[in-house]
Parts: C-alpha cells; structure tokens; sequence
DNA sequence: CCTAACCCCTGCTTGC
DNA sequence: TGCAAGCAGGGGTTAG
C-alpha cells in the first residue's frame, strides 16, 4: 500500500541513481502490466531505449520519469509494487514484471506481485491529461488548506474518510495516513463530510501535512510489502497510532480500538479519542 | 451528477 | 498437515 510518502522515499532514493543514465534496455517480462501506455511493449520498449533518464517527479502515487527527450515513463505502485535498483548481472526474481538496464551496468526493477500496479509510456506532457490531470491538489502544498477541505466537504456527502480517500478531491491519501490523520483530528471514519466543521476541517487538514512529512522523515511505512529503492523498510509503522491496531488498546487513552468498513476498507479509530 | 458494487491479482492468515 | 475460503486494497469500470 504504497502512499506518499512511500512513493515519495522511492523517488528520493531513484534520484540518487538514475538521472544522467541512459536506458540500454527493457526487458518487458508481463505485458499487461503496461496500461494506459502509448502504444504496446514493442513500442514501450523501442522509444526507451538509448534514452537518458533527467528527471524524476511525482504527482499523488504516481512517479514519472522524465526522459531528455520530452517522453515520460508513468508508474503506480497499486498495492504492491516495488521499483528496485539493482546492480548488474542480478537476477530477475519472480514477479520483476520489467527490467530497464542502464548504461553504467545497474538494473532498474519493476516488481509487483499483485499485479496492481502499472507502467506507462508517454509521448507528451502527462500533466494535462488523464489519469494525472483528475487529480486533487497534492497534500502538502498550500492550496490543500482547510478552506479548500471544508469547502469540498460540503459538497459531498459520504463519510469523511471516503472523502479522504478519493484521488480526485486531495492526490496522494490511502488508508494508512487517513486513518492516522483522523485520529489525530479526533475525528471518526464515519462522519458524514457534510457534517464536518471549519474547524474540523482546519484540524484535519494540518494534522494530514504533520503525519506526511514525519512519515517522509521516517522513510514511509513498511507494513508488509513495501521496500524502498535500496530495498530497505520504512520505519512510520512504528509510530502509527490505529492503522492495523483494530481490537488493541488506544496508545493514548487504553480504550479498545474499533474496527469497521468504511467505503469498503478496512478502518480503526478509537472511540474515546475520536469523538466527533 | 453522484455513490455503491464489482473486478483485477497473489500470498498470507484463518478455520475446519 | 492439508486444503479452501477469507482477506488485503488502488483505481478503473459498470450499474443503479
């Protein structure tokens, strides 16, 4: 469950290698891990090849690479995708769907055993159209503020965690830091967005740029699958306070965690805590 | 326009 | 010990 900031500590970690580098080939092992891509793998792998890597950007959960000659290569994690730098003459273990080869002899590996995951080719600018272009702000930018949160809130009305969640609204959530987040607002899963306050919003909306960026520092949360670029865990897990604690005491009060569905994911909160 | 349900997929966990 | 059902869930699509 890669989120931001997972997402994010793999770009910090493939900045460390691959701008400047040359793609010397694509080893495409599952095709249809390619999807919404500018033409099939013949092509994905024809357009790459000899192409130098300048930049590495992210937008929400999807990390782009931007190529020197204007094409971008889009990738999403899903659930459990792992983007690798490997050095040369590694093995390609199961479920590496890709391997791109760079001109100073490392690998770079695309993993993913659920197969949610997906890598793309880009001819233009992906910025401007779907899926980046549906996306809300990103969190941690000012135009995500409490305004914006209060705002959008009332215009809808499912329950404020399904709000959270939705990429079209703030890019970037998944069910790790939103449930962090509402804990830390005091603010339980189930609330109807409509229902939230200015208030509310503003205490939301701060909480969810303090969890990202300590989760950033942290190097993300490894809570099975997910590796960084080195193959490393993160160590935020440790600090999460409900995300997978369901039926354990709260670690600020000692009251027994709920666990409920909420839009069809799995959600704790503590009733003592969360009140509102 | 909106929301809920379903699908994709594999491997770990749980129950018999 | 073995087997199968249950579960995890991001995002796209379909149904209502």
């Amino acid at each position: 469950m890669p989120e931001l900031p997972e997402v994010e500590t793999v770009r910090l970690g493939l900045l460390k290698h691959l701008p400047g580098h040359r793609i010397t080939d694509v080893d495409i092992r599952l095709e249809k891990i390619l999807r919404r891509s500018d033409g099939d793998a013949a092509i994905f792998r024809s357009a790459l090849m000899g192409q130098c890597i300048a930049d590495i950007r992210r937008r929400g959960k999807y990390l782009l690479f931007e190529m020197e000659n204007t094409q971008w290569v889009l990738f999403h994690l899903g659930m459990t995708g792992k983007l690798y730098v490997k050095p040369a003459g590694s093995p390609i273990e199961k479920h590496t769907h890709i391997a791109f080869h760079l001109d100073n002899g490392s690998m770079l590996h695309f993993n993913d055993v659920r197969q949610f995951g997906s890598v793309a080719l880009r001819c233009r600018n992906p910025f401007n159209v779907p899926p980046l272009s549906l996306l809300g702000p990103e969190p941690l930018e000012p135009e995500f503020n409490g305004n914006y949160l209060f705002q959008t809130s009332q215009n809808h009305r499912v329950a404020i965690k399904t709000l959270l969640l939705n990429q079209h609204i703030v890019a970037g959530l998944g069910n790790i830091y939103v449930d962090e987040a509402l804990f830390a607002a005091g603010v339980r899963p189930r609330k109807r967005s409509d229902r939230i306050t200015r208030r509310e919003a503003n205490v939301l909306t701060e909480a969810i740029k303090v969890i990202l960026k300590e989760a950033i520092l942290a190097g993300g949360s490894t809570v099975r699958d997910y590796r960084n670029a080195a193959g490393a865990e993160g160590h935020f897990q440790l600090t999460h306070k409900v995300y997978g604690r369901g039926n354990q005491p709260c670690k600020t009060c000692g009251t027994t965690l709920q666990k409920v569905v909420v839009g069809g994911r799995s959600s704790v909160y503590c009733p003592a805590c969360q009140k509102s």
